[in-house]
DNA sequence: TCTATTATAGAAAATAATTTTCTCTAAGAG
DNA sequence: CTCTTAGAGAAAATTATTTTCTATAATAGA
């Protein structure tokens, strides 16, 4: 369930001395529930669209704290910086370029690769393109 | 040869309307040659340490020409974005984490990757860890 | 439960990063 | 060689992000 992700991540914050706290909640859940790219501005609008009345400051410190602990992740499309939460495991990324809607994928084409002179700590691995929900509204369209 | 590169950024941009221009060739020659993840400040320092007198806008204005034609290529690493030259061939990367060169491979281990459901239109793969020099250097210390 | 301590909220200010503007220069087409 | 247009670079403007500051809220411990 989403709230044991929320539990995870306060569990998370906790150790690094850190409070999940309402606001920061509100933006979690936000964020969580998007699954999609990202800019801390857009979390910032939809929180005033829906009357959740939080900081952009406390947008920014929210996705900072992820970043932290490992559970959303940057990217710079088209010169923008945008985030998506992540889960804890070990996954890939589908990202959509149209509506930036993230999938994960769990299970790892590369888990074995080996390089010869060069210690490989993490990977990252992401499929860029076009999701079924867009594919289907292009195809009525053009 | 490195030549040939140069070439292949003029062609590119000439297809664009714009011009590989003096300033513009002494960035893209620090730019390919030092093959890591750099800041356009780090860029502009380098210059500046050879004598090269360039501007900082130049730097920028040559880094986001070559993201357009899909020569180079950005990461947020620390909340920092950092770019490197990419060869216009398919190809991964492995990226130090000490020293940020990297290493271009251009076997890759998931050209056949098939997702239902998802239109793939292009991936990207990197690997992060600790390249042979670092290694070396840290046995050395450590 | 109450209290003390410390992290956080959020507005405003500060900073950092990046882009734009503007005038002069240089590339390259014809 | 000349004309047209892109680019150079300094300065200004803009944008994104972080910091500061005071009040508040969360948590540990009595």
């Amino acid at each position: 369930m989403a709230s044991s992700i929320i539990e995870k991540v306060s569990e998370e914050l906790h150790e690094k001395g850190m409070r999940l706290t309402n606001p920061r909640k509100e933006v979690l859940e936000l964020f969580i529930s998007s699954r999609k790219l990202q800019t801390p501005q857009e979390i910032f609008e939809i929180a005033k669209d829906k009357k959740i009345d939080i900081g952009l400051t406390t947008v920014y410190r929210m996705i900072n704290a992820l970043l932290e602990i490992g559970l959303a992740r940057a990217y710079s499309i088209n010169g923008e910086l945008r985030y998506v939460f992540c889960s804890p495991e070990h996954h890939h990324h589908l990202i959509c370029l149209k509506c930036f809607k993230v999938k994960e994928i769990f299970n790892c084409p590369v888990k074995d690769v080996k390089i010869e002179g060069f210690k490989v700590l993490s990977h990252q691995l992401d499929f860029f393109g076009i999701c079924e929900e867009c594919q289907k509204k292009m195809e009525g369209n053009e």
